[in-house]
DNA sequence: ATGAAAGCGCTAACAG
DNA sequence: CTGTTAGCGCTTTCAT
């Protein structure tokens, strides 16, 4: 059972090698073929289930059927549920993914553009980090699809999909405040990206209003969770004063509740707990926790139908879409009122 | 800046396509190429950032430095986890991921098979539902190298790296019992798969030893969480004399947590927990929970590269690797001594 | 040591 | 409406 070729069908059915392929994509119409011609190649591709093969197609195109999805990491539960309904969506029109973790790092991501590029990899999906605006610029120039999510930047001009980071940092912390806490922290990854910056200037702008005192701590990311998790117990048991604490992102607030944990502070009483991103262990913590919860449903079907639809329409001369989702508080126990 | 080819390098140095092919794919030296011209053609090959075309090559060559990921779902913290441990070490051997969730489906597994092959995959990542033995033997005839992990197939001869199940399960549920516990659940997806049956095999095998009932709950997956959650509150309300109970999965016991937490029964004082797989939620449960750790990187590891070690040697003779790993019980607080 | 040339499987321009 | 043909960029055999 050898596989067969394209002009293997056309042996088959005495007619032309063009005819066969102008059947299998689709313009045999334009290109006046028989309705009956047409039906029984159709036919016999179906019965010996003829596949036509995508790397020739690639070579002759330059298409790939690719689309490239690029995150800080596959692993952060986040990017996984995302990169997960992506997949599904894109696989139904025929594409497939290939996946890259750019560990936020400007050089091997740069490295990682150019790697899915030589793939003629059809459109791009990248979470990306600072610096490298320059080889995403040259993507769009080349014609290619690029849409960014989570964070963007400011100085490419293409779609992207992202939350409210301000608002919904500024929100969470006025509600604090309601609350009645008043030495409010803000612990975080070190990042120059969009959407930390603006979480922190959320953050900022709600204490200010109220006159209060800003109290943050920028994590260095590690691969050893535990260095992190000691410098926020640091942080902590160095600011005895605070009496509540916003978490910028995911692995920030599960870092602060290993470190609350160890500390055996007792989740509102000496200290009230909101964190960026919502999942299981803000909800089954001792004290389940506060959470501004993304839309996660939402941004992967905003990214991957923008990317399809450019990828389709093939018209990357529409502006730029620059989609901003609401988040939701969802409150749970570990930001009940202050006695 | 036009994209440069074979034949735009081997013109400007005034050579043959061919010499410079040979150079390119290392055998310089057994085509007895000069070292002076080999110098020569590899700095003028940096000079200009020349990288030969992936998918010509692999139209040549039906190789794609491609290895196909296949599991259940990206999005389950456990396989996100070891893609991310596996994409590092196959990147730095030059081989890109391209991966698939198969919702564990046995027809979606059989076609996202065939649309890897015909992309010229040169190796498989598998984590398989049931039923795909013969698509997967067929891989293997045809030269290719297939690893599977988590489960595997027992009619298929090919590598694989699991964990212990069976011990690991009844270590767990006679660890329980030692600690006092008489009445045990066992929590589990429904499965036919190696895993799962070991693990409800040493489950059984620790109970009939000490002459005990065993309560077995299968949950039925379905994409909403909620439904599953509440199936588990179900067969938990139903079956007021459990003392203990053992999740045979993260998920399951994910779901299982939510549940307790809503019926608020107390842990361990109303029902002790242990869990397959660990996380985070584990340690930060109100209780903490112990939980039975796979030792994930070192899958993760052995997992890539027998795969690298069979993709250089092309050594499929070599016989099928079975590689079993010790998992280890983390205790925590869910599981001290019944009163 | 080097070069010419065939061919991987497909698309699409062009000529009938 | 159909057939011929020229590549896409690379590898590799064979002859030089």
């Amino acid at each position: 059972m050898k596989k067969l070729r394209i002009k293997d069908i056309a042996n088959d059915l005495n007619i032309s090698k063009t005819a066969v392929s102008f059947i299998l994509n689709g313009v045999a119409q334009e290109k006046r073929i028989s309705e009956e011609l047409v039906e029984r190649v159709e036919r016999y591709i179906r019965e010996v289930g003829f596949r036509p093969s995508p790397i020739a197609r690639g070579l002759r195109t330059g298409k790939s059927n690719i689309i490239g999805l690029m995150v800080e990491s596959i692993s952060d539960p986040f990017f996984a549920t995302i990169a997960r309904l992506i997949e599904n969506m894109a696989y139904k029109q025929g594409y497939r993914i290939i996946y890259c973790s750019t560990d936020n790092d400007t050089e091997k991501t740069k490295e990682l553009i150019n790697v899915l590029r030589e793939r003629n990899v059809d459109g791009y999906i990248i979470s990306p980090p600072p610096g490298v605006e320059k080889e995403i610029n040259e993507l769009i120039r080349a014609g290619l699809p690029v849409v960014m999510f989570d964070r963007y930047l400011p100085k490419v001009k293409t779609d992207y999909v992202v939350i409210d980071n301000e608002f919904s940092a500024e929100n969470a912390t006025r509600y604090l405040i309601h609350q009645g806490y008043r030495n409010i922290a803000f612990i975080t990854f070190s990042s120059s990206l969009t959407q930390m910056k603006g979480r922190m200037k959320g953050y900022r702008t709600a204490l200010k209003e109220e006159g209060l005192k800003p109290y943050v701590m920028e994590i260095d990311f590690t691969p050893e969770e535990k260095v992190m998790v000691q410098g926020v117990r640091e942080f902590l048991a160095a600011n005895p004063k605070l009496d509540a604490v916003l978490f910028g992102a995911i692995q920030a607030g599960s870092c602060g509740l290993k470190a609350i944990t160890q500390l055996k502070l007792k989740v509102p009483q000496d200290l009230a707990v909101i964190s960026f991103d919502d999942h299981d262990i803000f909800e089954l913590f001792s004290t389940p926790v506060t959470a501004i919860a993304q839309p996660i449903d939402k941004i992967a079907h905003k990214v991957i139908s923008i990317l399809l639809e450019r990828l389709e329409e093939g018209d990357n001369a529409a502006a730029p879409k620059e989609i901003v989702l609401k988040t939701k508080l969802k409150v749970r126990k570990s930001s009940v009122p202050a006695k």
